[in-house]
DNA sequence: GCTCCAATCTGGTATATACCAGATTATGGA
DNA sequence: TCCATAATCTGGTATATACCAGATTGGAGC
């Protein structure tokens, strides 16, 4: 029965979808298990993995260590040329934020940050390591290194809400211009064990270096999300 | 030998990645093939693909259809906030470009399109599919829908440079604010095959959607690129 | 030197079968 | 009722083994 045209597991992941369909399953609800699944749609658990890992890359299910396939919610829409605190726009968009401070430390400048920076080796630097939820599902990790001589004593504060917003009420910081880097990368170490996903999973770094009307370097925030978390959305241009 | 800490494919992957080093493989250069490798690492074939698709996920090798694993050349950085030729901007970079236009036809604009552009649906729009390489390796495909209205006889000119240079140089049209979308996606159906790549294969989904000085639609872009083929780059705020 | 076709090489697909490790659930005792 | 622990369920890893289909190569015949 249906021959050369179209791999078996192509066809699989046309009548899971379907299935997906029909049953209105939808964010965040969970799938059979694979075993299940394999039985139910009469083929092996390795072909259904396969199945499953391609509706995973296209964004329609997720995966939760060990527990099981779930429901991808919809995207959350980000413009990383604002300063809009991460609380603000996903409440905006009708979905429950929160954040949660993983580390926060005083260290030293390494090497490459330097590079970035202008800045010499071994200069204090705040580093703090946040995880970010959207109803719940972590969808993102974030560094920040933030320059202390503009903002002494940040590390004090509570960092699970905005810090550019702290940054801007406490301390009069407004950044000026930024260097803004996006670009596909897979999830790895430390990021992919933070973000309880398999290492090499598909995700997106956003890279955004922040500057004073000085000239003199504020912030470099670091953020890892997963793939199908979020979409870029940006107007660039005169008016509206 | 070696304990749970680790399972066997991320150990090969590292082997590999050192391997590669060693061995000085470079841009574009092609690995052994998988029975060879599986034979030399001491394992099978499944795994050493497993440890393969890691590598692919992280960026360091591509795969060519049937033909082989390479490694990936660096990335090409790209700003679609500017309106620059992708001409321009990849030999400004030691890369060389090259352009086919798969095909081009007036058509009809179907209901997605208008409802982004608020033009009614069966308004002629132009409508460009073309494929761009850097260095002979195609890293995207590109859909563009323009405005007939704006530029009556545009597709009795060849449209393998840049789209937007004949706009404005032909017709004295220039973009006056746009929308823009980026998200990472799975490439499939026909931008998959376009490019050669397996269906579901990562990929970087860039959507710039532009209208002219009073407000009407000139342009709509979506640009389907490699995960491992871009890195966008832009500039926000005041000097620099 | 050229063209065409067959042999061969490559990755792609598919099945069967284990066992492992973390997460969840059930159970039984305090 | 609560808590610790054991049983069970889940996806994750690993190996072996076919065969398929497109790409490349090599050689025969012109």
């Amino acid at each position: 029965m249906s021959r050369a045209e179209y791999p078996v597991y192509l066809q699989l992941r046309d009548r899971l979808w379907t299935w997906i369909e029909q049953e209105q399953l939808c964010s965040q609800q969970k799938l059979p298990s694979e075993r299940e699944l394999s039985e139910r749609f009469g083929t092996t658990r390795v072909t259904i993995r396969q199945a499953l890992s391609q509706l995973e890359a296209e964004g329609l299910i997720f995966r939760s260590n060990r527990r099981g396939w779930y429901i991808t919610p919809e995207r959350l829409r980000y413009d990383p040329s604002r300063d809009i605190g991460f609380n603000h726009y996903v409440t905006e968009q009708g979905f429950s934020p929160r954040t949660e401070t993983l580390f926060k430390e005083l260290t030293e400048m390494p090497p490459w940050l330097s590079e970035i920076t202008g800045l010499p080796v071994g200069t204090p630097i705040y580093h703090v390591f946040r995880r970010r939820y959207v109803n719940e599902r972590g969808l993102l990790v974030e560094h920040n290194f933030i320059n202390p001589a503009k903002c002494p004593g940040l590390l004090s504060e509570s960092t699970d809400l905005s810090i550019w917003k702290m940054l801007k009420e406490q301390y009069d910081l407004v950044p000026d211009h930024r260097d803004i880097e996006i670009y596909p990368l897979a999830l790895k170490g430390l990021e992919a064990e933070s973000l309880n996903v398999n290492q090499g999973t598909a995700g997106l770094y956003i890279h955004r270096l922040s500057f004073d009307q000085e000239g003199e370097f504020l912030e470099l925030d670091r953020e890892y999300w997963l793939h199908d978390a979020l979409k870029i959305s940006v107007h660039v241009g005169s008016r509206h």
